[in-house]
Parts: structure tokens; sequence; C-alpha cells
DNA sequence: CCACCCGGTGAT
DNA sequence: ATCACCGGGTGG
């Protein structure tokens, strides 16, 4: 006697490769395709593409709970009105780089300095752009320049670094808008 | 000053 | 392994 134990694969018919990718992935995300499998334009799909992998990051980051990337900040700005927050959130960021630490103390992480890397915002047009543009000078050196290409780039890491979360838009742009430099 | 590049290294 | 953020160095 026989033991039939994988049926789905005498099927033998080509079944969806993404099936394996997406099971390691949320059920939300299964939902969607189920609920809309032909309708789609590709704009829509490409949106859900982006925001898709946004949740993955968002998830595990959730997980990992030391969400904070400080830059630098040191100077007047953050200390001044906004003081009493900037301490209060040290404090909580204190005791849960604790946990984390412990797991990654030989990284930069220092003890007050996560100094995690941020991500692309996913919704501006250079985030938007699907293929290197293949002349600027990161696409020509893209083996050792490390950088995405400047058409691709977004245009909130551009921006220079949010120190905390800001109740007030009291940003003030010191000059110029920055545009990406060579074209 | 600033745009530009280099390269360590976090994130996947 | 690849990708690409970001700190720092450099030339104009
Ligand atoms: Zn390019
Ligand atoms: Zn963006």
């Amino acid at each position: 006697p026989h033991l039939q134990q994988s049926s789905e694969q005498a099927g033998g018919k080509g079944s969806p490769p993404e099936i394996t990718l997406l099971n390691s992935e949320f059920d939300s995300k299964n939902i969607f395709r189920v609920c809309e499998p032909v309708s789609n334009t590709s704009l829509n799909n490409i949106e859900v593409e982006d925001i898709e992998q946004l949740v993955k990051c968002i998830d595990a980051e959730t997980l990992i709970l030391n969400s904070g990337y400080v830059p630098a900040l040191s100077s007047d700005l953050g200390k001044s009105t906004l003081g009493s927050v900037g301490v209060s959130l040290n404090l909580v960021q204190d005791n849960l780089s604790n946990s984390t630490e412990a797991v990654e103390a030989s990284g930069p992480y220092s003890l007050k300095n996560p100094k995690k890397k941020r991500r692309r915002c996913g919704v501006c047009e250079p985030c938007l752009r699907k293929t290197n543009c293949e002349e600027c000078s990161c696409c020509r050196k893209r083996k050792t320049s490390h950088r995405i290409c400047k058409k691709r780039k977004c245009e909130e890491l551009k921006k220079p670094p949010p120190p905390i979360t800001l109740p007030f838009e009291v940003r003030q742009r010191s000059c110029k808008l920055s545009h990406s430099f060579e074209a």
C-alpha cells in the first residue's frame, strides 16, 4: 500500500511559484489577490506591490520594537521647546533599546544611538520609477557606487532626516530645494 | 560652502 | 549574496 502524502504535486501543472513566496507573508495580501484576481489596471498593481513590501518592513519593525532613527539631534532645535517631549521619548527608547542591544550590542547601535537607516517612502515620483535610467553615474557604476539610480532616489530621503516627530510644522528650510546631482 | 563620490555596513 | 542609506572625505 502506498501513501499519497503530497497530492498537490501530482497535479503537475504549473502551480504559481508566487504561492511559495506568499506563504511566508501575511494572509492579508492573499486576500487581496482573491478579491481582485484579474481586474487590475497595472497602475493599481504597482501601488499594491509597493505597499506590500512596506507592510512587511513595518511588521518586522513592530516586532523588533525599537523604531526611532535619530540622525544627529544634538543642537538647540530639539531641546528648546520640544525638549520635554524629546526627553520622554528618549526614556522610552532607552528602555526598548535595552532589549534590542542585548542581541545587537556588537553593532553600531549604541545604547542611546539606534541609527536605523530610513527607507524609501514608496510614494514619491522617483520611488515609483520601475527602471534604472542607466545613464546617471550611479547606474553606470552600479557595482561600486552603492547608490540607487539618481532618478529613483526617494525625495523623502533627500530631505534632512526627521529628528523627532514634530507636533507642528515648524521646520524651516534653510535654503533652496535640493535637486539631485547630475541632471 | 556645496555637490559629488567612496565605501562601511544595515537590511533583506 | 545584493541593494542602497548615509557618514565622511574631497575638489571646486
Ligand atoms: Zn540612473
Ligand atoms: Zn520616495
